[in-house]
DNA sequence: AACCCTAGTTATTGAGTAATAACTTACTTC
DNA sequence: GAAGTAAGTTATTACTCAATAACTAGGGTT
């Protein structure tokens, strides 16, 4: 195993794939905070100890990189939910990841937050297919888990988007989350849970929150 | 009454109060598409035919105005739930409020984007605390009507949220809100009104759509 | 050692953009 | 009708930013 040798300026030489990842992880702090317009490419560029240029050898435009940085965002949540429904079924599994990604807001906020900068830049006709696919690719997953049940998926998506909001404006999250908690701070008690216990097996969750695996280097050496 | 003189370029010669209107007007919509960061002055500023310096005479700087321009878009929502649940209480006001705002969607799609920008424009630390209030004025208005019951609160927020995603990404409404559709369009059952049942009269809700009143002119002679 | 491929750089351009300054035109009022 | 005030303009600045072009350097392979 060679060495990673380094550049001039000091930066450690990458493989694209293994810098790309890299761009992307800096990018979804800075675009989650920015959005499309309000973050610059040298901003990323300069997280990540690359020249700026460089970056559209890495991704065709900010278009792409964007897309890229928002897809690996859902991604996130994605492993998130299965990690979290592993062995679950029914009003358990909806419980976990509802669960989970309310801890999100104190975990990983970005990730929330890039999904609302997704969403407002899905005005721009390029980007919105693409996010609305991203979406999709959500709400199947979510979908096999609760059956389809319409009254689940919508109260399920609905919450996650308040989260969204929440995290944005950083609102407490005891303002609309809190009655749900018990003291040690877990989900106990919810609408989603009066809904989801009509389809699957009733029950106390067992949800824990696991640290989502990175969909970006399936099986990177961190 | 005096007739409305021109300048030069064809453009009418309004008072600056007027003028702060029209462009507010018109920022909704353009706000709503860009976001703060992807709206240009100067496209705003043709859009009322006005010069782009002259914007900064009407306001402060670009903060300002959209600052002024979100606080509209909210102030025009609260209105709509004032006007809906005129002589409402409980349930049926909640029921009402809940079906107005799910109408904007087709009526007026801007006033739902247009928050979501809000949100994520909160990451300036300029700009939070003003869009926290503008959050907090709407809850205290919502929270008078439900009685602060909390369940209904959250899934009160939480499918306004949800409204405002599908607007910004332009998902069919009846994915996630058309089983509670009758087949004359009205909204006739959901969670809330499980929810919101519990904390007044129940019944059927009368609820109508009110074109709400424009708050940015109170007496306006449009 | 000559070659090639890949990672990375510097220099530059051209467009867009918030904000300022200084000027002009219209209405009002005495 | 002169003077003041309020509405609006043109011209300009200082800056940011995405993207291109052209160059450099490292590490194998033959």
């Amino acid at each position: 195993m060679a060495a990673p040798s380094s550049t001039r300026a000091g930066t450690v030489r990458m493989s694209a794939d293994e810098r790309r990842t890299a761009v992307i992880r800096a990018a979804v702090a800075e675009f989650a905070k920015g959005g499309f317009n309000g973050t610059s490419t040298a901003t990323i560029a300069g997280l990540v100890g690359v020249s700026q240029p460089y970056l559209f050898r890495l991704f065709d435009d900010k278009k792409a990189l964007f897309l890229a940085t928002v897809e690996y965002g859902f991604q996130r949540v994605e492993q998130t939910f299965s990690t979290v429904t592993e062995g679950l079924q029914g009003h358990e599994a909806i419980h976990a990841m509802a669960h989970a990604y309310q801890d999100l807001l104190d975990e990983d906020s970005d990730l929330l937050r890039i999904q609302l900068q997704a969403y407002v830049a899905a005005h721009d006709p390029e980007l919105k297919p693409h996010i609305r696919k991203f979406w999709d690719s959500l709400d199947s997953l979510v979908r096999g888990i609760t059956g389809s049940d319409p009254e689940v998926m919508t109260t399920f998506f609905a919450r996650g988007m308040l989260c969204n909001v929440i995290a944005a404006i950083d609102l407490p999250r005891e303002r609309y989350f809190g009655d749900f908690l018990s003291e040690d701070g877990r989900l106990v008690e919810c609408e989603i849970c009066e809904a989801a216990r009509q389809i699957g097996p009733g029950g106390t969750a067992a949800g824990s929150t696991a640290a989502p695996e990175d969909p970006v280097t399936p099986g990177a050496t961190d």
